[in-house]
RNA sequence: GCUUGUAUGGUGGAAUUGGUAGACACGAUGGACUCAAAAUCCAUUGGUAGCGAUACUGUGUCGGUUCGAGUCCGACUACAAGCACCA
């Protein structure tokens, strides 16, 4: 059989009949079916995006054949670094590079059969796209929501750009694998932070997979505890955060960022301006990462002339300066009690600083006595003054009402989720549509000027300085003013990447959609992504910003609701067959176009379905892809005992497939819906009259959503029935699915001894009898004493015998 | 260190959610077909003993609950991923 020409012929009949084409306003029920638009890279399709793709287009298919009205679109993630560095490397225009990989990438994927309605394709560079991208942008300028800051930012030496906190996790690049440096920039940020607790609310709107809310609440970071205000000996104050204030007996100094606001301004004061001075510098130095490897020991150093007072005993307490106290968490400035807390221990030891212990049940003199520790007993407080002898429970309580009844603390929460930093010093992003005037200051541009289009210049490589190549071309950098008209200049940076994507499947709803980005009723009839598949390492980052940016819209009245994704998915990795994980060093790389060509498109969908659990990485195996391949010619070859009956041969065999596979796809349990359908033809082939016309149909229908050309083909070869496309999906009857005789278990103390035949509800004497009746039961309880018999219904007997 | 996963034959993996462990597939071995090979078909295939019926043993380790545990509980071990001085 040649795969090639059915697979061509199938493809082409499925367009020219425009089955697979969502139909707004439909009166089928909406289903949306998402898979994440991949970025056209140079290298083409991955068997990595055949797994999601294949699995998504089982769930596109199997929704369509069951009456929705499924939504199941791609496109394209073009704009961001990769793909200006392949156009660098290859000396060719970003926008050519992105036309040819996208050309490349969309006839791998309708080789591989996938029902993608394309009408709605579009790419993220397109200036129809990224004109509404930046339209966006300025709603969210408007509404207070971005702003320009001057902050150390997450810097790569290599790629010369800067990395928001998710681009930079671990202190390293995440395009490039470079350590990552602190470098202050002017950049916009979008108010991410005053969402925190929306981000982490919504989550109960959603129906994400569990580890994926909690890599969202991971992130988020939210911590619960009370700011408090301490006085400075001599006038001023500042602020501190802590989650233990059961502890404040015990704070002995306080610590302070060297990155942060409060030691600039308390600098007049200082009188060892220079130590506080090299510390800061020496900080500013070192990158996150070094920040957390080379401070163990926990440098820092006392800050002097200044002491603050402790706000219940009015002891007068040192300051310090420490680099494991973050500028940018909570208010810069912590309490210290070495006796309750290892770091600050640690710190303590290090300066000599004197420790008092408050909470007693574990000595203190070589660790802290933290605070899980003590809060898994139960303890007391101790040196506490009036609290001396509450518990940890009540003294919390009770010290937070004072403070709180003073006016000098507060009860708050801390996130450590940060602003997006929403500026790239790149070429190949959405412009910025911002101008800056020198008598204006930042100005918007005006909405119907849009889309400010990148200019189409030969030279766009990052320069050394620092600065976007934008920056560069002069003709496009001066313009007028839209406030003053007079001489202004456009912002350089970028948007990253994470921007286009996040609203993406949005525009999908109304792809073409020139008057707005997306029109609000197809949103409402749509409602949203009902399935979205993606990687989990986008938990953090494009899953939250999409997120993110679909908050700010409803809450901007431009999104029918705050959550448009529902179910969220994520699948496991391809690796090679060593194991590892694919690439082009380790020569383990599997291109499924050679696949597609030497197996067939069916046999490579068939294979990564069933290569094993669909969330757990797996490693490509050549010789179970030809297990499939068989799978797929015993299909056809049974094509020959086809007899001439109706019905099926064996009702409860049939119904259960129909169960297994239809809950299966929409269950990640492609793997044992594939293998309950190779299970039906085993059985097929041992029908001893063959089989019928509806057997037949059956098994290509149930196999249809993930191999689509071969089972079109066979059902049309032998005039079973109309398209499969456009066929119903079949129904089980729960009742034909009990057999009328079951084989179960017979155990003697939990140990199987033999099994016998019972009708369906036997009654539990007789059930009993016949088990008592086997030859080898008998054996295995002479001599002993039957104590007790459980029975089970269909299902085991159990014989207790001592 | 913290969080989240994972652990079942030679291999990928099943197991109706506490009820016959190893479905399905790969591989391997033997056989049929063939001059031969490939392909295909048939049989066997967790381990040990036995011609066999069968017995013992077996789901990372140790313990517990239960008539019955891969599944539940407790304590560990190993691996993987993510986060990491977040006060």
């Amino acid at each position: 059989m040649n795969y090639k020409s059915i697979e061509k012929k199938w493809q082409d009949f499925w367009e020219e009949k425009g089955v697979f084409k969502a139909i707004d306003f439909d009166s089928k029920p909406p289903y949306y079916v998402l898979v994440e638009f991949p970025y056209p890279s140079g290298t083409g399709l991955h068997v990595g995006h055949v797994r999601s793709y294949t699995a998504q287009d089982a769930i596109a298919r199997l929704k369509r054949m069951q009456g929705y009205n499924v939504l199941f679109p791609m496109g394209w993630d073009a704009f961001g670094a990769p793909a200006e560095r392949y156009a660098i490397r290859n000396h060719i225009h970003p926008k050519e590079a992105v036309k040819e990989n996208v050309k490349t990438f969309k006839g791998q994927m309708k080789k591989l059969g996938f029902s993608f309605d394309w009408s709605r394709e579009f790419s993220t560079t397109d200036p129809d796209y990224y004109k509404w991208t930046q339209w966006q942008f300025l709603q969210f300028y408007k509404q207070g929501m971005a702003y320009k800051d001057t902050i150390p930012v997450n810097w790569c030496p290599v790629c010369k750009s800067v990395l928001s906190n998710e681009d930079a996790a671990g202190g390293v690049c995440e395009q490039c694998g470079a350590r990552v440096e602190q470098k202050e920039k002017s950049q916009w940020m979008l108010r991410m932070s005053d969402y925190a607790e929306d981000l982490l609310k919504g989550l109960d709107d959603t129906h994400f997979a569990e580890k994926v809310k909690l890599g969202q609440i991971n992130w988020i970071g939210k911590s619960s505890g009370v700011e408090l205000d301490i006085e400075i000996v001599g006038g001023g104050k500042f602020s501190i955060f802590t989650t233990c204030i059961e502890t404040i007996y015990g704070i002995t100094f306080f610590v302070i960022a060297p990155d942060g606001k409060l030691i600039k301004e308390l600098m007049p004061r200082v009188l060892n301006k220079e130590e506080v001075k090299a510390y800061i510098a020496e900080t500013t130095k070192k990158s996150n990462m070094d920040r957390t490897e080379l401070n163990k020991g926990k440098t820092g150093c006392l800050v002097e002339g200044i002491k603050a007072i402790h706000p219940l005993t009015g002891k007068e307490v040192p300051i310090y300066l420490g680099d494991f106290v973050l500028g940018d968490y909570g208010t810069g400035a912590v309490m210290a009690v070495p006796s309750h807390d290892e770091r600050d221990f640690e710190y303590a030891k290090a300066h000599n600083i004197e420790m008092i212990q408050v909470i007693d049940g574990q000595d203190t003199k070589d660790h802290a006595f933290e605070k899980k520790e003590y809060m898994a007993k139960e303890c007391y407080l101790i040196n506490s003054e009036e609290f001396t002898g509450m518990t940890v429970l009540e003294a919390k309580e009770k010290i937070t009402e004072k403070l709180v009844n003073e006016g000098i603390a507060r009860t708050v929460n801390n996130y450590k989720m940060r602003d997006w930093i929403f500026s790239r010093q790149r070429f190949w992003g959405e412009p910025i549509p911002m101008i800056n005037c020198s008598k204006c200051g930042w100005v918007p541009m005006d909405e119907k000027d849009l889309p400010l289009l990148l200019p189409d210049v030969a030279e766009y490589e990052p320069t050394e300085d620092g600065e976007s190549p934008l920056a560069k071309i002069t003709e496009w950098v001066n313009c007028k003013c839209p406030k003053c008209s007079g001489d202004a200049k456009r912002e350089t940076d970028t948007m990253p990447n994470w921007a286009g994507s996040s609203w993406y499947f949005l525009r999908y709803m109304d792809a073409h959609n020139e008057n707005e980005f997306v029109n609000m009723d197809k949103m409402k009839y749509w409602g949203g992504v009902n399935w979205y598949n993606g990687g989990m390492e986008h938990t953090a980052r494009h899953l939250l910003y999409a997120r993110f940016w679909v908050q700010m819209l409803h809450n901007f009245g431009l999104a029918p609701k705050s959550e448009m994704i529902d179910i969220r998915v994520s699948h496991g990795m391809i690796l090679g067959d060593n194991n590892e994980k694919m690439s082009k060093s380790k020569g383990n790389v599997i291109n499924p176009d050679d696949i597609v060509r030497e197996y067939g498109a069916d046999t490579l969908r068939v294979y990564e379905m069933f290569i094993g659990d669909y969330q757990q990485d797996a490693s490509w195996s050549t010789d179970s892809l030809k297990g499939c391949k068989r799978f797929i010619e015993r299909i056809q070859k049974i094509g020959d005992k086809l007899n001439d009956q109706n019905g099926y041969t064996n009702e409860v065999l049939a119904h259960k497939t129909i169960k297994k596979v239809s809950n299966d796809l929409v269950s990640l349990k492609y793997n044992t819906a594939v293998s309950s359908l190779m299970i039906l033809l085993n059985e097929y082939e041992d029908f001893e009259n063959g089989i019928t016309r509806d057997d037949y149909r059956l098994l290509l229908i149930l196999l249809n959503p993930i191999a689509p050309h071969i089972t079109e083909e066979l059902n049309e070869q032998y005039h079973l029935g109309e398209p499969l496309c456009t066929s119903t999906w079949p129904e089980y009857d729960e009742n034909k699915i009990i057999e009328d005789n079951i084989t179960i278990a017979v155990q003697v103390n939990g140990k199987l001894r033999a099994t016998i035949e019972t009708e369906k509800d036997e009654a539990e004497e007789q059930v009993k009898e016949k088990a008592l009746n086997e030859e080898n039961v008998k054996k295995n309880i002479e001599n002993l004493k039957v104590v007790k018999i459980i029975v089970v219904p269909n299902r085991i007997v159990n014989i207790v015998a001592k």
